[in-house]
DNA sequence: GCCTAGGTCCCGTGA
DNA sequence: TCACGGGGCCTAGGC
């Protein structure tokens, strides 16, 4: 990884196009030729980068970019489309460069995925005498997070998010939609569960008959390692 | 900006938790106190990071951690939630340090704002004879893009996107049967116009009666500067 | 302050 | 390969 301090000015062109002018700036070049353009504040993100696959020329800047000041200019090409980001450096006040080696890279826990299976272990949160049918029951339209069946057999579709806004409750409709359309399934009653379920979507989902549950993801883990301790 | 080179190890826990096994990374600490730990690859996400407001603590290691060859601990803190990310150093490789000063930012062109604001100049593009009503046309769950009305007088709702896709269709269908409701407008036409539209949203849409509309951006450009040489 | 909607979204997964 | 859904999404704008 090269890491370059230096003043800089900088123009993307493809989805869109962007210009910085002429600051001191932070140019991190990686191994697999990617460059990020980082400002001193702000957040993860930079303020303009490439993305591989892609390749960084350098070459002397133009008469007129030379007469403003560039010394050098770095082309960095994406090799599959046309963006672009080209970067005029005026000054270079420090440039460093170290191996890093391949990552072993990020371990998560806790995301939707597991919220689904903790839900399906635990189906009767959903109510007393509730039984799983299966998890990511597959539709036309794609799968179904969970489909269960009540007490006395009717048929349960779940639609399981972290967050619950209205883009959950459409697609819980959607599904709905369609699994009603099986006579074998018909009626299904829809189940939107969710750790936190705004406002909006709340509304939305009970204005069309759907029920909303909110799910606690500590005590449903705390159920888990309850569980496999005992069996 | 300080740039630190270092043999690490890395733990974040909040929305969810997360860890990195040691290898050799780079640390970007911003002088907001904002934190990057970024791979030789990848993107321009880091593998892990803290946002601010937030703060940097650097203490030993506990007796453990020093075991096992750790030999500083960076626990960054934010400010308002208990997001944490705790950073084992192992051996320092590099560490600079440059002031950078303020950025004056990104200037960017070709939004969905433009293509909005293009499509509401060249209003006809919709169809012979249409008119502009107004732009943000507000209803009681947010402005809808462009309010027109065609060459006979009816009422059409049109949801601008850059990439039409079935979410941007959903938006444009609540409007709708909110905007159907208003005895001064129905019945309402919709009209979904975007830079591209993905098969599945068009099928939605005209399967709603939506009628799907693909918009050059390149050459309403075109047009806005031919104008604006003229007038 | 919350909430909505867009993004050069990125990025995985599965067809 | 493409399309869809999630994200510690981030970020800008409205109220």
């Amino acid at each position: 990884m090269r890491v370059v301090i230096a003043r800089c000015a900088a123009r993307y062109t493809g989805r869109l196009s962007a210009t910085l002018p002429l600051a001191t700036r932070a140019i991190m070049v990686k191994a697999d030729g990617s460059v990020l353009l980082h400002s001193d504040g702000g957040s993860y993100k930079p303020l303009n980068w490439m993305s591989p696959p892609c390749t960084l020329r350098i070459t002397d800047p133009d008469a007129d970019a030379a007469a403003g000041g560039a010394r050098q200019l770095w082309v960095v090409q994406h090799a599959k489309t046309d963006d672009r980001l080209e970067i005029e450096i005026h000054e270079v006040i420090a440039d460093t460069e170290h191996e890093l080696g391949v990552d072993p890279g990020l371990i998560k826990d806790g995301v939707e995925a597991h919220l689904q299976e903790l839900l399906a272990e635990q189906i009767t949160l959903l109510g007393e005498g509730h039984t799983l049918v299966r998890r990511e029951y597959p539709t036309a339209i794609g799968p179904v997070d969970i489909l269960a069946r009540d007490s006395i057999g009717r048929a349960v579709a779940v639609e399981v998010k972290r967050r619950g806004d209205i883009d959950g409750v459409e697609q819980l409709t959607r599904y709905l939609e369609l699994l009603n359309r099986d006579p074998l399934l018909a009626p299904v009653q829809g189940v939107f569960a969710a750790q936190e379920i705004k406002p909006q979507a709340r509304v939305l989902a009970e204005d069309r008959g759907i029920r909303c549950l909110v799910l606690d993801y500590e005590s449903m883990k705390g159920a888990e390692d309850l569980s496999s301790r005992l069996f």
